[in-house]
DNA sequence: GTCTTTGTGATACGAACGTACCACGTTGGT
DNA sequence: ACCAACGTGGTACGTTCGTATCACAAAGAC
C-alpha cells in the first residue's frame, strides 16, 4: 500500500491533528499516542514524519502562526476593496479575539505556546518576538497614513497606540477565553478605543 | 520528632515551594516529587497535606491570587498617602508587569493557571472570574472619582478605559514575559494613555 | 500507663509517556 | 529482474508520574 507520498502535506495533517486534540486535551496534555489517534494513523507514522515530540511541536507552532496571517489578511480582505484605514485596523485587532471555534482555538494554544516558551527556550525563538514586532510595525504604520489623512484626533502617538492596542487585544482575547468576558463585550471596547482616536465620522448629508 | 504541628503553615509552605519549582519548571512539568524537594521534605508529606496533585494546584492558584492581591495594595500604599488618582490607578496597572523577578513569577503562573482552566474545569470557577472583574469595578471606581474631580478629559468612559487598561496591561505584561519587549517600554506605554486619558497636570509656577 | 491519634518515612504499583527496535510489503531505479 | 530505499505496523523498553500501602515514632487523652 506504501505509493510515494507528499511529505510536506503528511506533515501539515499531522500538525493539524495535533492542534484539534490540543484544543481537546490542553497542549500540556498532548501526547504523541493522541496525535496519532486524532490524525487516524499509527504512532509509528507519526514518529516518522516528526522525529521527535519537541520536532512537531515546534512545527505546530509554526504551522499555527502561519494559519493566523492567514486569517488575519482574510479579515481584511472581508473589509471590502479600498476600506477606510480605520476599517482595516478594527479587522487586524479583532482577528485576535476569540470569537468563533477557529479563532478560540488559535488563542488558546497560542497562548499556550507562549507559556511554554518561557521555561523551554527550544520553543521562545521566532514567533514570539518576530511576528508581535511585525504586527505592531504594520499597525504602526496604518495609523500614522490615518494620521496622515487627517484621519486621527490631535496628538495621538502612532506607535503608542499600535503597542498600546494590540496588547489591549491580547488582553480581552485571553479574558474572553477564561469566560470572564463575552465576544461582543470585547469588540466593543476595542470600538470605544478606536473611537477614541479617530475624529468623528462624518455623520451623513 | 513528630511534634504537633500548623496545618495552615505548612500548606502555605509547600504551596510556596510549588510556585518556585513551577516558576523553574513550567507549571505543566512540575511533579509532586519536585515540590517535595524543592520544599525539603519528603513525597510522603505532600501527599499527606494535600490529599491529590489537583488539590495541590487550586491551593497553590488562591495562595498566588492572594499574593498578588496584597502586592497590589502594597504598591497602592507605596504611592504615599493621599497620592492622587492617577498615581493610584498607576499603581494598580503596573502592579501586574513583570518588571521584577516576583512579579514575573507572578504573571507567568498567573497564565500558565489560564491556560490550564481552559481545559480543566476544576481550576475554572473563581479567580479568573471574579477577581478581574472585581479590578474592573475597582478601576472603574477611581476613574469615575477622577472624573467627577474634573480630572479627565471630555468624553471618557470609565468603564470601557478600565477594562481596556487592564486589559492591556495584561498584554504588555505576556509581551515583556516572552521578551518581545522590555519592562520599561511597557510602563512607557501605559503611562502615554493614562496621558491620553487624563487632563494635563498643571505645570509648576 | 496504656491507647488512640497524628506526623513521617520508605517503598511499591499500575499506568502512561517518549522513544527505539524489528519486520515486512511496496515502489522506483537500473 | 533484482535491489536499495521508502513507508508502515507492531511492540518492547526504560522512565516518570500520581497514588496507595506498610511500618513506626512521638504526643496527647483518659
Amino acid at each position: 500500500m506504501p505509493k510515494r507520498v507528499d511529505h510536506a502535506e503528511r506533515r501539515t495533517e499531522i500538525a493539524q491533528a495535533l492542534v484539534r486534540a490540543a484544543g481537546r486535551l490542553g497542549l500540556h496534555a498532548v501526547g504523541m499516542r493522541d496525535v496519532a489517534a486524532e490524525a487516524g494513523v499509527s504512532l509509528r507514522l507519526v514518529q516518522y514524519y516528526f522525529e521527535s515530540k519537541e520536532k512537531l511541536l515546534l512545527f505546530g507552532l509554526r504551522q499555527l502562526a502561519a494559519q493566523f496571517g492567514a486569517r488575519v489578511a482574510a479579515r481584511v480582505r472581508a473589509a471590502g476593496e479600498d476600506p477606510g484605514p480605520r476599517a482595516v485596523i478594527e479587522a487586524v485587532l479583532t482577528a485576535a479575539l476569540p470569537v468563533d471555534d477557529e479563532s478560540r482555538l488559535f488563542h488558546h494554544l497560542y497562548t499556550s505556546y507562549a507559556v511554554l516558551s518561557v521555561t523551554d527556550e527550544a520553543l521562545a525563538a521566532q514567533p514570539f518576538i518576530k511576528d508581535p514586532d511585525a504586527a505592531e510595525a504594520t499597525l504602526s504604520g496604518l495609523l500614522r497614513q490615518a494620521a496622515d489623512a487627517g484621519l486621527l484626533r490631535p496628538g495621538v502617538d502612532a506607535r503608542a497606540e499600535a503597542v498600546g492596542l494590540l496588547a489591549m487585544s491580547a488582553g480581552l482575547g485571553t479574558s474572553v477565553l477564561v469566560g470572564q468576558r463575552d465576544a461582543d463585550s470585547a469588540t466593543a471596547v476595542l470600538g470605544y478605543h478606536l473611537d477614541r482616536i479617530f475624529r468623528d465620522r462624518p455623520t451623513g448629508p
